[in-house]
DNA sequence: GCATTCTGCAA
DNA sequence: TATTGCAGAATGC
């Protein structure tokens, strides 16, 4: 459940903000002397902001459509270029007049020394894509140095968008002009472009990087007001790159196996739909709840287990308990993990592979999460099943991009409770760790007042849950629902944890105190997160406050921890010249695509970046796997 | 076609 | 009445 998600009065933002123009020239670039004169400028300059029109929103699949600078307030220049297949567009009378297009191999020749030189500072609004479109065509960008997506991220992570129009709307009161859809109508873009278009939309391209050197300007005071200068400047910036060479990098799919799996799968589904048709007398759309419930709860009238806002539940905790008195439960609940893992990945990963790179490129979002996590999408790869042996399955699927090399995992250990026991500085938890005991274990000792060795399966699963509760602030009805328990009993369980781990309360009391101080929590490395409901009088929402106070900057830390580990790991790998891949992150665990010859190399280079690059009271430990898929991993150490 | 709801996958 | 995400299918406008 989200309770809490900033609104964004868009449209009243958008009724109150000025639309009037800024005060700013914008020139269109159309012949081959202004086109110098422009490569001039841009060859001396500290810094520029820009920013691409390409075809497509899909950054590897884009080719670009024009360009445009902005290198002091008030100006910016844009270069109309023909992608590469369009070049015969001389015949379809696109040239000659007020504009021309330059051919996108000429300019980027003349640009790659520019873009290509660390010395001069790159500003862009999402300069990730920026930096994928120009590596398609074989240049890489260096001297990144600003970007205003994540600078308005990490000055409120918990806002919505941080789009250049919201962005522009908040910190400059200005609205941005008409958009190219508006102007020229959807679906239409640069390439369909004809020479009167260029003559109008060229302005509206120019103002992206006039907003957004504006914005830089602003930005870079705000951060810096609140502290943010190393997070943003040592980390989420160099992160980048990091993330855009991830994209790129791509992970192999074997398709053939998929395609097995599929047809496999639908034989399974269309046996499990049979049971289902024949206990229930009929066939309809199991897919659909509100089918489904007529089914379960009028036709068979088994017992309503708990509601939904529209109408009776049907997920899994019902059907489970369902499952008791009736067999249909059982078969929905079969063909339910079937027909999720079919549609959602067995079925969909094959149609996401680039066709030119044989790969599937997911987008590493590093301005989405209230906490400083990245997230993934399209496809996310970060919710990959591994906890049933048939969703596991799926995870053969992954695997290295040539046949002589072998994938490796590193996931953290415990590394949320590491940074608990850090934080809160509490000795029970420290010492714990310090000794490298089996913190789940170790906790049901302390709680249920036992020697370690004398901790059952039972006691152990239930410490478990405990642990895992305290980092999302769960209350004596969370866990007692959690562990099937009575509430009391779930209360006296937290209550003998918090005997046992004093600080541990006392920190996380100090962190909502924190929040009602100051109106915000902070992770490890300073990042912040508001807690506008911390007094709402709403005790539900004002509780949803509490919990988020209570775990974002356990969350948040872990996300800070891994991020620097990547970019260490990364440049070491640069400065090795290896020829490994950094390819997912799933928020505690790095996987790297990497020949056999440097998997020694690759593992040290791994573990030390993650378990040394930041110094916690207690040790950081990282468990290595190495397989020839995502499945198959074997533990690995030197 | 787009938004909402329910459901379920991960850390 | 346990944190953070993304996405497919059905549904309704």
């Amino acid at each position: 459940m989200e309770l809490y998600k900033e609104l964004e009065f868009k449209s009243f933002l958008k009724d109150v903000a000025p639309k009037e123009k800024l005060e700013s020239t914008y020139e269109l670039i159309d012949d081959d002397k202004k086109f110098k004169h422009l490569v001039g400028i841009l060859k001396d300059l500290k810094e520029f902001a820009f920013d691409t029109e390409t075809t497509s929103e899909d950054p590897m699949l884009a080719e670009l459509v024009g360009m445009s600078f902005s290198w002091k307030i008030g100006h910016a220049s844009y270069v109309p270029v023909n992608p590469a297949h369009s070049m015969d567009s001389e015949k379809e009378g696109r040239t000659g007049g007020a504009s021309r297009y330059f051919d996108v191999k000429e300019v980027l020749e003349a640009l790659k020394p520019v873009f290509e030189n660390s010395r001069i500072r790159k500003i862009g609004q999402n300069i990730k894509y920026e930096y994928i479109v120009l590596a398609n065509y074989g240049i890489t960008l260096k001297g990144i140095a600003f970007d205003t997506m994540v600078a308005s991220y990490l000055l409120n992570p918990s806002k919505l968008n941080h789009n250049l129009e919201d962005i522009s709307i908040e910190y400059l009161n200005h609205r941005m002009t008409t958009s190219i859809e508006e102007l020229i109508g959807k679906g239409k873009n640069a390439i369909t472009m004809d020479k009167v278009d260029v003559d109008k939309v060229y302005r509206y391209c120019c103002e992206d990087s006039d907003v957004t050197f504006r914005l830089k300007e602003i930005l870079e005071k705000e951060i810096s007001k609140k502290d943010l200068d190393r997070l943003f400047y040592d980390v989420e910036i160099p992160l980048i790159t990091v993330l855009a060479v991830m994209e790129i990098n791509g992970v192999a799919i074997d398709k053939e196996y998929l395609s097995d799996l599929s047809k496999e799968m639908t034989k399974k589904l269309d046996k499990a739909t049979k049971k289902i048709y024949e206990l229930a007398g009929e066939e309809f759309n199991i897919n659909s709840p509100k089918q489904l419930s007529r089914i379960l709860f009028e036709k068979m009238k088994l017992p309503v287990v708990k509601r939904t806002k529209t109408g009776i539940s049907t997920d899994e905790e019902v059907l489970v308990k369902l499952s008791a008195g009736h067999k249909l439960p059982e078969a929905i609940l079969e063909f339910r993990e079937l027909a999720k893992l079919k549609s959602t990945y067995v079925d969909s990963l094959p149609g996401l592979i680039n066709p030119k790179t044989g790969r599937v490129h997911t987008s590493f979002n590093q301005t989405v999460t209230a906490t400083g996590r990245l997230s993934s999408s399209e496809p996310n790869l970060q919710n990959i099943p591994v906890k049933t042996e048939e969703g596991r399955k799926i995870r053969k699927a992954f695997i290295p991009s040539a046949k002589d090399n072998l994938l490796i995992s590193a996931d953290y250990s415990q590394i949320e409770l590491r940074i608990l026991a850090h934080l809160s500085g509490d000795k029970n938890l420290i010492s714990a760790f310090k000794e490298g005991a089996d913190i789940h274990a170790f906790t049901a000792g302390l709680v249920f007042g036992v020697d370690e060795d004398k901790v059952t399966k039972e006691m152990r699963g239930m410490a478990k849950t405990v642990n895992f509760g305290i980092i999302y602030g769960m209350s004596p009805y969370g866990l007692s629902q959690s562990l099937k328990i009575e509430v009391d009993k779930a209360k006296d369980f937290i209550d003998s944890y918090f005997e046992r781990y004093p600080d541990v309360r006392l920190f996380l009391e100090g962190l909502v105190a924190e929040a009602r101080e100051n109106g915000y929590v902070t992770t490890l490395l300073g990042r912040r997160r508001y807690t506008p409901d911390i007094n709402s009088q709403d005790t539900r929402i004002r509780q949803f406050a509490e919990r988020t106070a209570i775990n974002t900057p356990i969350q948040g830390s872990a996300a800070d921890i891994i991020k620097v580990a990547m970019i260490a790991i990364n440049e070491r790998l640069a400065k090795e010249d290896m020829a490994s891949k950094m390819t997912l992150q799933v928020h505690d665990e790095l996987v790297l695509d990497v020949s056999r010859k440097e998997l020694n190399k690759a593992y040290r280079i791994l573990k030390d970046g993650m378990e040394n690059v930041i110094k916690l009271k207690v040790p950081i430990e990282a468990h290595i796997e190495v397989g020839k898929n995502w499945l198959e991993l074997e533990e690995y150490e030197i």
